[in-house]
DNA sequence: TATTGTTATACTCTATAACTATA
DNA sequence: TATAGTTATAGAGTATAACAATA
């Protein structure tokens, strides 16, 4: 609790690294505090919203796009299956893969949480001008583009 | 393996947060990489970075700074104390507490690791012109200094 | 033999809570 | 009784590898 001076870490912020961790870490926890009442986690927002956009697709896939093993997918799957958010059906064609779908729940449910997480964009940028995020999601986007541009996005940390 | 289409998470790059967060992500593990050579992680990194601007401080001052709790400054002081790079000291004034200071040779890995730090950064930003970098840097401080300014910048997921 | 999905295991990280020594 | 530091424990998250069904 005895935290020094006004902001020690003040001379961290220099780095940004440090403030993109930071912010990462803050909008991480966030968005999974706001879409809880949905009954979601941010993993299952991405994939409910890769779903809404590319069309179905097998869990292989699936994982390959969300950069994560395909033993992940189960579970997340798993539990959105459970509230009725996507359809697993065996495919007639090859009868190893689970083709997922969307669901029209699992429409609106996503419809609804993106709305959430649009309001809590909002409020964490709250600070800055229109054309202030604009730049800053644009340059974001460039420093992504080389770096994580290549394919999937890993962690891997 | 088999993600689709060109980039399915360019659906997700709307979101500021899924950009921080992975961004955030690599930066973390590519620091830790980079400061590795030296012995040290990037928390350490930044503990000797705040002994380095703030002076001499018990743990708890420390981990208030670092908003982790107490318990886990412990190995990370064990480990730099190790390697010699910051020294322990019983407070004459109050035995309970260990002073922190930085040591000689902290010194010294400090401002080597620090250069290495700050070339992943130019790594980083290497496709944003100098005013582009600037900016971002200050809109990225501002977000956080309304979001995680108050005091200590916590993890807490 | 290779691949999809699944399950089992093991490992890392971290917070919480007991414990000690000082005050 | 309260506080600084330490140790112990327990939980979450996640990757890896074994496994079963199908190709």
């Amino acid at each position: 609790m005895t935290a020094r001076q006004p902001r020690p870490t003040e001379v961290l912020e220099g780095h940004i690294g440090y403030l993109l961790a930071k912010l990462g870490a803050l909008s991480s926890s966030r968005m999974d505090a706001e879409l809880a009442p949905f009954g979601i986690n941010r993993m299952q927002f991405g994939l409910l919203k890769i779903l809404d956009a590319a069309g179905p697709g097998s869990q292989q896939a699936l994982s390959g796009d969300l950069g994560m093993p395909p033993s992940r997918m189960v579970a997340l799957v798993d539990d959105l299956e459970d509230q009725g958010f996507v359809a697993r059906e065996r495919s007639s064609s090859d009868r190893r893969v689970n083709e997922i779908r969307l669901t029209r729940e699992g429409r609106a449910v996503l419809a609804r949480a993106n709305k959430a997480a649009v309001r809590w964009q909002d409020e964490l940028l709250v600070d800055l001008s229109a054309p202030e995020r604009n730049q800053l999601v644009e340059l974001l986007r460039r420093v992504t583009a080389r770096h994580l541009g290549g394919g999937a996005v890993h962690d891997h940390s």
